[in-house]
DNA sequence: GACCTAAGTCAACAAGCGATTACATCTGCG
DNA sequence: CGCAGATGTAATCGCTTGTTGACTTAGGTC
């Protein structure tokens, strides 16, 4: 029970989980393979198929449900700008799974991108749209994603984070004062 | 000479160029075949080969040289809030050959990835960044940059283009007012 | 009309992909 | 213990990809 076993699927469905996490940021879905998550897990290959059916079933599971801005909105719009200025500018830089430089790395595959379109959609944007509120509410939210989307592509995508700590910093306030204009209601 | 040859090397590797456009615009690199393309110029698997060397060297051929800001940059800055605005926001919808969805569609692409990053950098981004001037110019251009990319990202390759008409006059809106702040040095 | 080179065709290769199959081994329960 | 089902393994299938080399044909030159 508390002794690791040798055998224990829930431990291997675990660890195909992270390394499919992994791969899939580093490479995106098509050319992320299931051998490579297979060798990255320390599992036979085999069991991908046994546990999740299908690497496009696998895919929903590890990448899919993370694709929300349940962090960011939960806490309301309350000083939002900045958290997200902030986030995006600042933290998390480190090569570590994050479901929307997957998306970025996805979008062109015929089997991903419509998943990832419709559940960015319903977990994303949608709620988003719904917390600003107001007749512009639509308008606001595109700007706002897009400028994000934008953000993490340039700087976690490409790895175009500028050197210079000052201009990050400039940038910060700049992308701090936009994105509070855009959550701000006149 | 007015009359059409049958055998044309010339008229050839121009209909391989264009057919590379549209297929590199729909799929990105990796997705794209040389089979769809020779399939789509009317022509010969083997001539890719021959005309080009390989995929990466017709890839060079049609899509890097395009990737640009001159449209915009040759006629200096002045309205060019309100140029970029109209152009990314209304004209241009249709699924024509972009190279900045090439871009999008290709950056996870192993082979096409280092070979995008650096061409943008030099023929696009190097050039706005001096076009701005300044101490602010690489903050500038690279917010400038980032909400371009995102909004060509979501309008384009996601397709997610508001239908609404008065959303989308009010995205202009709003973008013309922001890119206009980071093009003015104040 | 013969001929030679450029232009185009054809079939095949090796590599890599997701998926599957048949088999081996462990683990818990009677 | 002994067996049945769960778990893990190895080999391979069918398919698609970019690329190649040998072949055929068109078209201008003499």
């Amino acid at each position: 029970m508390s002794q690791p076993r040798k055998r224990d699927a829930e431990a291997t469905t675990e660890r195909i989980l992270v390394a499919a996490q992994q791969t899939f940021h580093d490479k995106g879905y098509d050319a992320a393979t299931t051998r490579e998550i297979a060798d990255r897990a320390g599992v036979n290959l085999a069991l991908i198929t046994r546990y999740f059916g299908s690497k496009r079933g696998l895919f929903e599971r590890a990448v899919l449900p993370h694709l929300s801005l349940g962090w960011f909105l939960k806490d309301g719009l309350k000083d939002g700008a900045s958290r997200l200025a902030d986030f995006y500018v600042d933290t998390a830089l480190k090569g570590q799974f994050d479901p929307f430089v997957v998306l970025l790395r996805s979008l062109s595959s015929a089997e991903a991108g419509p998943m990832l379109v419709d559940a960015i959609q319903r977990q994303a944007i949608t709620p988003l749209q719904d917390a600003i509120g107001g007749p512009e509410a639509e308008a606001r939210a595109t700007l706002l994603a897009t400028q994000l989307a934008g953000l993490i592509l340039w700087f976690r995508v490409m790895d175009k984070r500028p050197r210079d700590a000052r201009t990050r910093e400039r940038i910060r306030e700049m992308l701090t004062e936009h994105l509070s204009s855009l959550l701000t209601a006149e």
